[in-house]
RNA sequence: GCCCUUGUAGCUCAGUAGGUAGAGCACAGCCUUGGUAAGGCUGAGGUCAGCGGUUCAAAUCCGCUCGGGGGCUCCA
């Protein structure tokens, strides 16, 4: 979520469409008790605490209300109040009371009224609905939400909608919901038969086809060659550990809610990994070390298994069975802060591999319930903020928001039409190294206790995923894309032809397949544009003969014809190698 | 977990007074050999998410359960 300037323009016009909607739905429901409403960054909502269910007809009519009221050309008007005034005011309004309750002693309190509908509100306000425009606003949705977020609270009916300032803007925002649909990960892994997940199997576990296969694979490879490039070595661990295990990492006590259930074997409780630390851990721990071997980068694609919550289950973006692009660097105190810095740029270097170009940083403190040296903190956020200010990143801090182990930056890229994702996250860790008793020697001869950071680049295999087929809306970039060419055959009399071009380009290492079924060229061009395949090859008698084939390109109509087959590799391993 | 919403063939959907199901695409067979975005014919596919109830009769009505979606909360 981008911040909310609560005095722009725009925010303004949509916080007095707030009031116009919760005094249309007063007038469908007298006894309704409302809530806040509040402009938010894409358009605002109201809270309410309704009689009965909405439907859509119900909508329809509000909008319709809406419509009549700024017709009316009602003049927005602003009144302070005394505290006691406004509890007489709002006494029939319990939400509105407990907000009054919450205003400090000395603060304005301020109503506006618009038509017959007088609400608590700091403002600001248009001044009358004529500011307003019965055409450029829309509801959109209604959700369910907590009453302050809290979820011990009632549950409140929201209704969300937006405005703008005029209807080409709205319409600018509807298109681009609407091409945030097209690009939705769930309908083109359907369509471009990427994954699928089975309810009958468990809900939130993902199936990888064989084209999602091809995908990952390349990811992977890609992924673990840069590791090694990078000064990692990799490791490969366990998917299940004894309780032991959990219970010295925390765990058990902190986190058993979310973890799967134990499986009893040999009298012993084994739990599916939520988590990898612990097992590299357990390598580290396997001999003792010297200052004279730290740093270890350890790396690992490791699969975790989480018993997050039904709810918040979505599509690849959040699953229960997952793979991390785990590392864990263990170092001595001089080296954190090389460490950090590096850790930083290979990251941002990963993702503008993966055509990701806009970064935002957000470095997360020290929160009030934490474990570890308040030196070690202080050192740590220090070794995080210079490895932003290294990048030359944007960055937001968030004051105690980092874990109680240890603080963390949190790496988000912009996508292709301007979405945030959250993707790598560089955490330090002063909990697990101190439970483990982790200690290398040093040149002292005294045990000191590492630094322990974990990272993940990509973060997980899966969320990746989802987020790169949203990005390039199912388009990979040759260098990724499942088939990176089809062979079509003009009729069946080339098929031999097409199966040699399809030899010839699988040797020089490419991802092709020829279309021979018995089925119209026109039709497998289709196919082969709907597949979104960066090239169609097309053969007949001329490509046949001159041993050329005949290029079209995904999302192109144009035509290159008599291309010699060495061109063609030429190109394709051009655009593999600069990856686009 | 909570609120709302939704669940009919692999996919997209129709089925509007309750009378045990249809279309297009995809799939299979046959015909067709076609030069840059869907050739034709025929056929096979569903215990209408599951369980229970109301009814002579349930895809249609009711209840519960399990999924999907939109949010809220959570995300070590």
């Amino acid at each position: 979520m981008g911040k909310v300037d609560k005095n722009s323009a725009l925010s303004t016009i949509r916080h007095s469409f707030s009031h116009v909607m919760a005094d249309a739905v007063l007038e469908i429901f007298p006894d309704a008790q409302i809530a806040i409403g509040p402009a938010i960054e894409n358009g605002f909502y109201y809270d309410f605490d309704l009689p009965r269910k909405l439907e859509e007809s119900d909508l329809r009519d509000i909008e319709e209300r809406m419509r009549r009221i700024v017709k009316d050309d009602l003049p927005i008007i602003r009144k302070e109040v005394s505290r006691d005034e406004a509890k007489e005011l709002f006494k029939d309004q319990t939400y509105k009371l407990e907000l009054i309750d919450a205003i400090k002693e000395g603060e304005v309190i301020s109503t506006y009224t618009v038509g017959k509908f007088t609400d608590l509100c700091s403002g600001p306000h248009v001044e009358s609905t004529k500011k307003l425009r019965t055409d450029s606003f829309a509801i959109l949705s209604v959700a369910g939400a907590y009453w302050r977020g809290d979820e011990k609270n009632k549950m409140l009916t929201r209704i969300y909608a937006t405005a703008f300032e005029n209807p080409k803007d709205l319409k600018a925002y509807l298109a681009h919901l609407e091409e945030i649909k097209q690009r939705d990960h769930r309908k083109l892994g359907a369509d471009l038969d990427l994954f699928s997940m089975h309810e009958e199997a468990g809900p939130g576990l993902i199936y990888w086809h064989p084209r999602g296969a091809r995908i990952r694979n390349e990811i992977e490879t890609f992924w673990r060659a840069e590791h090694y490039r990078n000064g990692y070595e990799l490791l490969y661990t366990p998917h299940v550990g004894k309780s032991w295990l959990w219970e010295t990492s925390g765990h058990l006590s902190f986190y058993k809610e979310s973890m799967y259930s134990p499986m009893e074997m040999d009298k012993s409780d084994y739990y599916v990994k939520p988590m990898n630390c612990p097992f590299a851990i357990m390598i580290y721990k396997d001999t003792k070390h010297s200052y004279r071997e730290l740093p270890f980068r350890w790396a690992e694609l490791g699969t975790v298994y989480r018993y997050e919550k039904q709810g918040s289950l979505h599509g690849l973006m959040r699953v229960r069975g997952f793979t991390q692009d785990d590392a864990h660097i263990f170092c001595t105190a001089e080296q954190m802060e090389s460490e950090i810095i590096e850790v930083l740029r290979f990251s941002i270097y990963m993702l503008k591999c993966f055509g990701f170009e806009k970064f935002k940083a957000y470095l997360s403190t020290r929160p009030e319930k934490s474990v570890g040296r308040e030196e070690d903190w202080k050192a740590a956020e220090e070794s995080l903020r210079k490895a932003i200010s290294n990048e030359g990143l944007q960055y937001e801090v968030d004051e105690g928001g980092g874990a109680f182990y240890g603080p963390k930056i949190d790496l988000k890229i912009e996508d292709a039409v301007g979405r945030e994702w959250q993707l790598s996250t560089i955490q330090f860790d002063f909990n697990l190294p101190e439970r483990f008793g982790l200690v290398y020697t040093d040149k002292d001869g005294a045990d000191k206790r590492p630094f322990m950071v974990h990272r993940a680049l990509l973060g997980s295999i899966e969320r990746f995923f989802g987020v790169l087929i949203e990005h390039y809306k199912g388009a990979f970039p040759l260098w990724l894309a499942p088939d990176q060419a089809v062979v079509i055959p003009v009729t069946q009399n080339f098929d031999d032809y097409a199966k040699s071009v399809e030899a010839m380009l699988k040797s020089a290492g490419f991802r092709v397949r020829s279309d021979l079924r018995d089925d119209r060229m026109n039709s497998k061009i289709r196919d082969a544009s709907n597949m979104k395949i960066p090239y169609a090859l097309i053969v007949g008698e001329k490509e046949a003969h001159d041993k050329t084939v005949s290029v079209r390109n995904f999302g192109s109509k144009e035509v290159r014809g008599g291309m010699t087959l060495d061109a063609l590799v030429n190109e394709m391993a051009e655009r593999v190698r600069s990856r686009n």
